[in-house]
DNA sequence: TCACTGATACTGCATGTTGCAGTAATACTA
DNA sequence: TAGTATTACTGCAACATGCAGTATCAGTGA
């Protein structure tokens, strides 16, 4: 059976239809910079242009250094018909994995500290994704972009990151301060300070702006 | 070999931790409270207690409704001894998956209305559940808590869904002002416009709230 | 009362995805 | 010249998802 035309296989395709690569540098490529839109393991970033290979979307040869070869990939004109039908699909719901929050949902479990703790491993995988972003737009003014003529793309991504990440860092504040006053984790349920919160929340008012 | 315990078989040892659920109310449950921390399939929610049971961290019986069975799953206190261990364990890293920003950051294969539609989706998936928080608030107001004397941990991650709808909301808005102004998807890279903002973003300041 | 729909209550299987171990050449550096 | 880091992958076991399939039960309308 032919395999199936996944996400990440679009994914793969559209890296290839800027330039040809190897194996090792679609790895590296789409962990730099798809990481926040698309994480996927190297493991997988080795397989799908095999994969792409296989359904005639792209072509591969080997190239020599020395006495080790690596597998450069182009993409074909089916390929970049197959990427013409992907604009066309529904794009898949968002989806968010965080941790640090499952224990928060249950963070009667532990003690406050268990919880901080956890706030503080958010705050710290955050705070380095954070600061990796704003040096990569430092190095974009100095003209460190690898494909100049698509900045403006890969610019407006970064709002949404910087957005999303100062977001979190605001509501790591707010939590610490919250849970700061509770007497425990535990059975603590409705205090007028909960019901506050949400109420505010059943309004879609926002509580970290107060 | 005895199977690894990952964090969905803590997830659902956390939920046993509340009260024993049958299979298909775990499935309900978890997909209805832990969809925006640790989403995860209907048919992984179903095997997680089979596992649990296997490790000795809970255990199982049948009960009979007329002509059908079901099986209903409770928490040992080896269960409980393994929950308290989950607790000191590091967190992994958050992980975000967004398809439409994948879409973005290859804006230039398609039109800007490819790029509008992509961001219409985003909007629709994050807008049903921004409403489903909002009216879920709403009953917890009403006593509508399954475990009451827990509300104040909902209350808390719920603000946090609250403040990343919003934020999303907001920067869909800000997008799709950016693209409007664009004359075309391709090839436009650093204009005075995007030099603009990625001097803020390299400042670290938030561009949709200037 | 009987057909029909929708919710309950799962299981099996193919396929997608990850993590880890392993292999080996090349480049850099003390 | 030895040792470490980077390049450049592959194989395999195990984790996870989606989908199809099975069967019971509860409620509704004709």
């Amino acid at each position: 059976m032919a395999p199936k035309m996944t996400t990440s296989s679009y994914a793969v395709l559209a890296l290839l239809d800027l330039k040809p690569w190897t194996g090792y540098e679609l790895t590296q490529q789409a962990q730099r910079s798809l990481r926040y839109a698309w994480p996927k393991s190297e493991r997988l970033l080795y397989s799908e242009p095999k994969k792409l290979v296989r359904l005639g979307l792209a072509t591969t040869h080997k190239e020599k250094t020395g006495n080790r070869s690596r597998n450069v990939y182009e993409i074909t004109s089916e390929g970049r018909e197959a990427l013409a039908e992907w604009t066309e699909s529904r794009t898949q719901p968002p989806r968010i994995e965080i941790e640090a929050l499952l224990r928060l949902l249950f963070g009667d479990h532990g003690s406050s500290q268990d919880l901080n703790r956890a706030l503080d491993e958010l705050e710290s995988d955050i705070g380095e994704h954070h600061q990796a972003i704003v040096e990569l737009m430092g190095s974009y003014l100095d003209g460190g972009h690898p494909f100049p003529q698509r900045t403006h793309l890969s610019v407006l991504f970064a709002t949404f990151q910087i957005e999303m990440f100062k977001t979190i860092e605001r509501w790591i504040e707010f939590a610490r301060g919250e849970i700061d006053e509770w007497p425990t984790t535990r059975d603590l349920g409705m205090t007028p300070r909960i019901e506050h919160l949400t109420r505010m929340l059943a309004n879609d008012e926002s509580p970290t702006h107060e």
